[in-house]
DNA sequence: GAGCCAATGTGACTAAGTCACATACATTCG
DNA sequence: CGAATGTATGTGACTTAGTCACATTGGCTC
């Protein structure tokens, strides 16, 4: 249960769909809410993983990812504020164990929902159905984004393509970032990302650098896709 | 609006959520609904399509992929009988257009909802709320394992398991498939799936003929897992 | 049987992934 | 300070995948 006014209004803000008029709802919201801090290299849920709670996300972000029985890993997608681990939502409804995993990325605050209550007020609730269904749907675009990407781009555009995205949301030209890290968000070995990353600096697109690239040329860059 | 009482017991057979003792809705569906019939090579949706309807498959099967701009094919999933094509509803929804390609397999019978109508009912009925959350649900479990298949397995192993699969459902040791449409299935090229039959064939695993493939030996393909 | 088309075969080449290391840089600790 | 440790990166040799440009083959029509 959550009381602190000051804080329910920092939630509303943060979810749209509390934000109607629909008094009920609010109060069995934050009847059955609590919220919880975790920090950064924890793990959320495991592959098949049974979910007792569904979290969501008021700052920090989270990566969903598949790790791949080689050791190699491919980012699905990532939740940040707002948004919910909707894979949880997803094996909440059709009641079907996690399918990946989930770690902390930047510190989490989340609002946690017992399952039992989440169910409830799907049939209950048009404005928390609309906002599980949209957010189910989103990521099964992104999804399919990724599958695309994996199965018919060459790695060394999606390389081009993962740094100028990450430079423009950091709004800065060096990215703070390992060569494992990308590889792990491509879905592709540590190794080959090296080589690209040597390649693009040989042609003075980029510089590298431990632990963060510095892109000298975005044109060249972007030619690249 | 369907009013034959034999085709409304055949529908209702087909998809659960119409067997509730919800009569208003039942009322309300077969209001609504219309049966469409489409033949097989036939265009279903296209990339960026925005739907009008949400087609319920009653019998027949669909596949959705996805085309890359190199020509080469991935299939996401298929949809048969009491299933429903999902990115539509997904799409329906979140308004978001059409991300993939759906085409019919086999010749297709299914019944037509209005996106108006699909989207109204989801808050007033729960039992085909549940149902589309369930479908989209699957979907994203389904594809995430599309990703995990072509981010991290061989292709010799995927399609040692394509032809096991392929036998099982078609309970028959001879597939009747082309190379192409087993490339345009696993999404890689055809002659990647040539050589790979080639070599099973020359390891006395299967048998390749034009059109057709005989599985001689289940156990050595098993083993390729 | 000639002609045609879809299905399959093939070699040479590029791109990607794997493996087994070698280096290099940064931080801590004696 | 310099050594020790751990993470990050570099590299060569090799396998697997994907591409390209064709050659061949089987089945069909006329």
């Amino acid at each position: 249960m959550i009381t602190d006014s000051q804080q329910i209004d920092r939630i509303i803000d943060c979810f749209g769909f509390l934000r109607r008029k629909d008094p009920t709802f609010k109060r069995h919201f934050f009847q059955a809410a609590s919220v919880v801090h975790l920090d950064k290299p924890q793990s959320i849920c495991h592959e098949g993983m049974s979910c007792t709670h569904l979290a969501l996300v008021i700052s920090g972000t989270a990566r969903i990812y598949k790790l791949g029985e080689n050791g190699r890993e491919i980012t699905l997608y990532r939740i940040g504020r707002g948004e919910s681990c909707i894979l949880t939502a997803s094996c909440i409804i059709s009641n079907t164990p996690f399918p990946a995993i989930a770690v902390c990325e930047e510190a989490l605050e989340a609002v946690l929902i017992p399952t039992a209550e989440a169910q409830n007020w799907m049939s209950r609730f048009p404005a928390w159905q609309e906002y599980l269904f949209g957010l189910v749907s989103e990521r099964l675009a992104e999804v399919i984004t990724v599958v695309e990407e994996i199965a018919f781009r060459r790695v060394d555009h999606r390389l081009a393509a993962y740094l100028l995205k990450r430079a423009e949301s950091d709004s800065s030209r060096v990215i703070k970032v390992t060569h494992q890290e990308i590889a792990s968000d491509l879905g592709t070995s540590r190794e080959v990302i090296s080589r690209i990353l040597k390649d693009f600096e040989n042609r003075q697109a980029i510089s590298v650098n431990r632990g963060s690239i510095d892109l000298l040329d975005i044109q060249a860059l972007s030619d690249q896709l």
